[in-house]
DNA sequence: TACTCGTGGGG
DNA sequence: TCCCCAAGAGT
């Protein structure tokens, strides 16, 4: 029995006994058929999040539409506010962006093909293939981290991310098992996730230790290697919080692109290395004692904090009722300088 | 290619 | 406290 053979048979007996139960996931050998839509909306969400934090986000999402096509007629403030704080909110522009698309183009039944999925938004090639393998039963391999840290081990692929991402690409697929090409993927993510994990792998409890060319001579603790990143700088603004009883809150909606595009926000300077606290309203602005501290991808944030009475909407700016607002319809920065702002009204 | 794009948890 | 990382995609 050759390798290949090897570790798709025992990683597929290994998942057919440790298969994690999950709200969009068909158990394996229960001959049910994976819903395209549950498949599709939790891959969007869990690219890059994790499946805890996903969770109640799929069932609200699920439970406000349950199908493609009330997706499709939803409106674009309301998607927006129920993934606030999931965080990358590109992907609930794109989410709806496919959704419509999908029910326009394709009488709301997703493609059954690379080609055009892939041209969908929001769809890249991982996501595309993870539709393909676990709804259609179509052989992809998918590389996503998890891929990439399990056959890097499994093959000791010493050359760094993401130069070697081709390279553990056509080893995925190779492993590949045709006859359920959806729960061989699944099982090498399950795997990567609860075995062959980033730090302290338990190689001891793994279902293709025997085979595993970094635990026979390397360092799978080790694997894979990725180039160096660089620092993220440190950024400030300034976040103005206007109230009146009457009214209630004032806001902004951000610009439909960059950064938490298509939010509900605080009206707010630019975030740059300069501190910034000339307010875009005027009004007596009154600083709330603390900051915000905040770290995205790529920079981290101290942002000050200002209150006031307002007595008219000032046009980019709009009102919201107290009754009507939810600060967890906005993204989790502007929550904090909320809980800031409730403190010194206490 | 390399950078942009959130957030929370673990070591 | 800080760094890493998590079912990546778009530009």
């Amino acid at each position: 029995m050759n390798k290949e053979v090897n570790f798709s048979e025992n990683l597929l007996k290994w998942y057919d006994r440790n298969a994690r139960v999950l709200p969009w996931r068909v158990p394996p050998n229960s001959n049910k058929v994976s819903n395209p839509y549950f498949i599709w909306l939790s891959e969007i969400m869990l690219q890059q999040t994790t499946v805890v934090t996903v969770q109640p986000y799929f069932d609200k999402f699920l439970s406000k539409w349950p199908t493609i096509f009330e997706l499709a007629l939803a409106n674009d403030q309301d998607v927006m506010a129920s993934w606030a704080g999931l965080g990358y909110y590109a992907r609930a522009r794109n989410l709806l962006k496919c959704a419509r698309t999908v029910v326009r183009e394709y009488d709301g039944k997703f493609p059954p093909c690379y080609n055009q999925l892939i041209k969908l938004p929001g769809i890249g090639p991982y996501t595309a293939s993870a539709i393909l393998s676990i709804a259609f039963s179509k052989s992809y391999a998918v590389l996503d981290g998890n891929v990439e840290r399990v056959i890097s081990r499994y093959y000791n692929i010493l050359d760094p991310l993401p130069s070697s991402k081709e390279l553990l690409q056509s080893l995925a697929q190779s492993n590949l098992s045709s006859l359920r090409p959806g729960d061989y993927n699944q099982a090498v993510m399950d795997l990567g996730a609860t075995i062959c994990t980033p730090r302290k792998p338990q190689c001891i409890n793994c279902p293709v230790n025997l085979s595993c060319k970094a635990k026979e001579l390397g360092d799978p603790a080790g694997l894979p290697k990725k180039l160096q990143k660089k620092a993220k700088p440190l950024k400030f603004g300034s976040v103005f919080i206007g109230f009146n009883e009457k009214s209630g809150y004032l806001l902004e909606r951000r610009k439909g692109k960059g950064l938490l595009g298509g939010m509900l926000s605080w009206p707010s300077t630019d975030w740059s290395e300069c501190s910034d606290i000339n307010p875009p309203i005027l009004a007596d602005w009154i600083p709330v004692s603390g900051n915000v501290k905040h770290t995205f991808t790529h920079f981290k944030l101290e942002l000050s904090v200002f209150k006031a009475t307002i007595k008219k909407p000032q046009k980019p700016y709009f009102f919201v009722s107290s009754e009507s607002f939810n600060v967890n319809d906005l993204p989790t920065v502007m929550r904090k300088a909320y809980a800031l702002y409730l403190k010194s009204i206490k």
